[in-house]
DNA sequence: TTGTAGGCGTTATCAC
DNA sequence: GTGATAACGCCTACAA
């Protein structure tokens, strides 16, 4: 762990200025001879260039920052997993900021951006607040908002359509005949409780279904309150067909809750969760999900980003990511396993994989 | 997105010298009126510090490298998820490097480390060649190594014991009283594979079982392998009562498989998985499996890290973290939920949760 | 207490 | 072609 060596180190050893070392490890027009000297001087130090004086001269780091509430949110996650190679293609680093949802800590991100260590940033904050557009239209690097951002922001922006989701789900039972689907949601102070509640509403009307308050139940986004949340609901409504479930965790708690309950899924019950996360195909029975695009809303933003890091100006961005219903047994009956094991490896077993 | 202001900035608008301005923003002593003539600049101009510039003078980034196969598996997530908030308390940055298993590309992220854009570096490498040890002797930053290294090389170590947990687990189907316990594993050219297999024969022996070939079936670290290895060893031997995975998604595997032949779980096979992922509490059957301990091995990387970047040479260390066995309903019969609702939520469940 | 000046390792602009 | 030399933004002796 001896100091490294420098271009002062070569040059000295190679018996050039450094001014020459640089020229040919940049691959400068240089005279044959010398660029030999050089790399033979290189070669025996085992040199490696200074990754942050080259950033100190360049003005660039090669880094870009991405953040998000919380690394282990599947949603997150999937972003992740498609931005990373997008971005290591491109040369750059990766670096991680986790928010913990604390709205102070995305707004010391934005700030830090002034300190220069990224040329760029994703975030994908849990809500914007005015602050936030401060800092936003204050930000000394590009930033790319996956979620929300008022028109005239400027940011790129990514979204998902909530709205399509929770409509897709509802046609999708409604053409498997249900007519009392229920919808199991979160918190309606949240950003998404709000958006999927009002989805759902509209929907229904859309159908031309009531739409009754003794079918929606407000719980938490986890899997126990959403057993809670159903269980209630069953309670209330026995009649109840179909449950449209605000994300997969409440949707494995209406799993148990029916299977405790004695209610077949799908005959009795058929269930719909949202995000489409790897949970969903490992429970049983497989549950249908609304995908929001996550893996896609990533790679958008990271090309986004890139883009952007290229041509300086441009005008900022908006792309919105369609949802996709990911059928499954939870409302069709039909188990992919392992019948089409045939059919080769599902994606969620891709990704599961590997010798950990 | 105009060019930030610097010492010189402030200093002209202060009407002092840039040294002054560095020793008030660094709270050396200083009069009162310089102080707050500096702060009042710094604070009109909206100054933040540049942390290029900074790096170079100090020789520390602040920042710290992860690098692990795959941001999917659920294994490295886990290490990744406890490995960030240890360095953010302490002040450092996160760099995330995906290495997709390929061995060039990790050593490609040893090499790297001497452009010092970090000041350590935490790995998970797939397996450890000749080329990493040379490398990792050579290293230019502290490295924590999360797998096996041969004792001598000078970076600090994390072992999991993937022996005592097939033990666990083999002794755990034996205490049910089952004793014709097969075994599904992955390829036995991979470490894990290896290990695992192996302790699978010791297990049994210590136990006074006979090893018996016909018991024991290879296919990959996959779910749909799983499935396809759980049906060939059903058709040779009907009377398996307990099934050892070498992971969960072979698990989840054998449950698909197990299901579709009509065979209860646990009653009339018992499965029990490894790596204890978030899948294990989804599934159903939920899946007792085999904590290695991801999360704890993670932990002790980062603090073995931080220890390090602080004690400059001390010697090498060691930790091995014992696994732990998570007993659900694939053995016991007993579902968590939703009974135990009223105990709370569960860890899985914590984990999972977010507005996504 | 404060200012001047040198240096961290590179890159880039000059003359030569 | 090549070699001094001046930045990049910050920190820190050292001198005043």
């Amino acid at each position: 762990m001896a100091d490294g060596p420098t271009i002062t180190t070569i040059a000295e050893r190679a018996g050039v200025s450094i001014a020459s070392v640089s020229r040919v490890l940049n691959g400068l027009p240089t005279r044959q001879e010398t660029v030999r000297k050089v790399m033979a001087a290189a070669d025996e130090l085992g040199y490696v260039r200074n990754a942050v004086a080259r950033s100190l001269k360049s003005r660039r780091t090669h880094q870009v920052a991405f953040a998000m509430a919380d690394v282990g949110n599947p949603a997150y996650l999937a972003m992740l997993r498609q931005i990373q190679p997008v971005l290591k293609a491109a040369g750059y680093r990766l670096v991680l900021h986790s928010t913990d949802a604390v709205a102070a800590d995305e707004i010391d991100v934005l700030h830090s951006l002034g300190e220069r260590y990224v040329d760029g940033l994703i975030m994908s904050p849990l809500r914007v607040t005015e602050q936030h557009l401060q800092m936003l239209r204050a930000a000394r690097a590009p930033v790319v908002i996956i979620g929300s951002v008022p028109e005239g922001t400027p940011v790129d922006n990514v979204r998902a359509d909530s709205r399509t989701g929770v409509k897709l789900a509802v046609d999708h039972l409604h053409a498997l005949g249900r007519r009392r689907i229920g919808m199991v949601n979160g918190p309606l102070d949240t950003v998404p409780g709000a958006a999927r509640g009002a989805a759902y509403r509209e929907a229904l009307e859309t159908l031309g279904l009531p739409y009754d308050e003794n079918l929606v139940e407000i719980g938490d986004f986890y899997r126990a309150e959403g057993a809670r949340a159903v269980a209630e609901l069953l309670l209330r409504e026995p009649g109840v067909d179909a449950l449209m479930c605000a994300n997969d965790l409440i949707a494995l708690g209406a799993l148990d809750v029916l299977r405790a309950a004695g209610r077949r899924v799908p005959e009795d019950v058929a269930v719909v969760g949202m995000d489409d996360t790897d949970l969903a195909a490992a429970s049983w029975p497989s549950l249908t999900s609304v995908s929001l695009g996550s893996a896609e809303r990533g790679k958008a933003a990271a090309e986004l980003l890139l883009d952007r890091l290229q041509h300086g100006d441009r005008e900022p961005r908006l792309v919105t990511v369609p949802p996709r219903l990911a059928v499954r047994a939870s409302t069709t009956g039909e188990e992919p396993y392992p019948a089409s094991r045939a059919a080769g490896r599902t994606r969620a077993d891709k990704r599961e994989g590997g010798r950990s």
